[in-house]
DNA sequence: CAGCGAAAGTAAACACCGTTAACATATACT
DNA sequence: AGTATATGTTAACGGTGTTTACTTTCGCTG
């Protein structure tokens, strides 16, 4: 039940302007949505800092969303179709990929723009990601929207057709892959220090083991199909 | 700045009693910890509430503990030693391993212990690993506390020494194994249907894979050490 | 056993929060 | 011009974490 209903919007991104204007200041939705998209803790926003900081009564918020809940739903959603884009960003560096390689290039750099995204915008992350984040991402799929989903079993598709690995991959291989990566980001987002291993070469090994795992049947199956 | 400070507790785990008593109860603190530990929203837990349901003033708890947040970061302490007595009891069913498969199964048995904790206590998991969770850990490991995290390499080790693995486990393989464990974990809590793979399933799929990523030299490094 | 200090409770207040209802104003259309 | 509607404001409600000042009980020691 939402109250605007802009068809998606390209979640803009240009936040924090003055915040003084008369009345009428024509554009406090996607203001609004902004200044929590660039906020240091989006979960811990209060609706009356949020609205006094675009020069607003608390109240008006009430005009676009339907409660701070609402609100950060759309700033979720906002997220979701950013991460979208750096996974299309990444995945359409090379496709389709030429050779064995370029196959295995594309699913570290999925796996990179993932964590690169988390290392980005921790906030956002958490949003998306965290506790209370099943009801931000209720209407979608398990990465919020199935649309950033597809690049996952698409590039390991990539990887079978350039015979990278000799099975058709199954749904277990795209939850695994997509778990290694998601802990690595979770992890790191956490207490893991950072400094411990650069992204680039986290993306690498990660990425690069979930490509050896695939290679060979699963344990306790040694005959291979 | 604990004001209590008693010697860790063993956590108790009877929770909810009757709330009647008058004035000194003597038991507040655990009955306070023990409630949260209970609680189906442990993170949205409202002090006063907490404090009404043990038939308490709210400003008792703070004869306890110096905040919300203190206090929770005590109930998130009594999660990681619930986490570590399961890992304990998992690990400790074949030690040591006598041969390839037991060290096997001990790294399977280590992470069912770690999905089916998150899926027995998903408040608490939340707490423990949720987006503010690095208040609630931080004096502790990656895993909140030193003793739980020694459970993984030392099952690596096993591997090693069973021959499943050729190579003496890296902290890069300890984190990968964790990565994938972690993010199984987290996907399933979250919005990927428990129903698609049985907890067992899941644990050996993802622990299996794990081993055999680690059976092979990272990609692009063909020549074993 | 009396008395006293510390421990552990209460009561009342504060500032802040999300949310709502009633009201005010600017804009857009006929 | 005049009105309907969108979009603001003001004031209030109940709930929250936290603090301050006061009160009661426990446990000790003279």
């Amino acid at each position: 039940m939402q109250k605007d209903e802009q068809p998606v919007e390209p979640c803009s991104g240009s936040a924090s302007r003055a915040p003084a204007r008369r009345f009428h200041h024509g554009n406090l939705r996607q203001e609004l949505i902004d200044a929590a998209l660039s906020a240091p803790d989006i979960e811990g926003l209060s609706l009356r800092q949020l609205a006094g900081s675009r020069g607003v009564t608390p109240a008006a918020v009430y005009r676009h969303f339907d409660s701070r809940e609402a609100l950060l739903f759309e700033v979720a959603r906002c997220g979701f179709e950013r991460l979208r884009q750096r996974f299309a960003a990444a995945f359409d560096r090379a496709v389709p990929p030429s050779n064995a390689d370029e196959a295995c290039q594309r699913l570290i750099d999925l796996a990179r723009a993932y964590l690169q995204f988390a290392e980005d915008e921790p906030a956002l992350w958490r949003l998306m990601f965290g506790a209370q984040a099943e009801s931000y991402r209720s209407t979608a799929d398990v990465h919020g929207d199935p649309g950033s989903y597809a690049y996952l079993p698409a590039a390991l598709n990539g990887l079978y057709q350039r015979g990278v690995i000799p099975a058709e991959p199954h749904e277990h291989d795209a939850l695994f892959a997509w778990s290694a990566i998601h802990g690595a980001a979770s992890l790191r987002s956490g207490r893991v220090p950072a400094a411990l291993m650069p992204m680039a070469a986290l993306a690498h090994t990660v990425a690069g083991r979930v490509i050896r795992a695939m290679q060979h049947p699963p344990l306790g199956d040694e005959t291979a199909t």
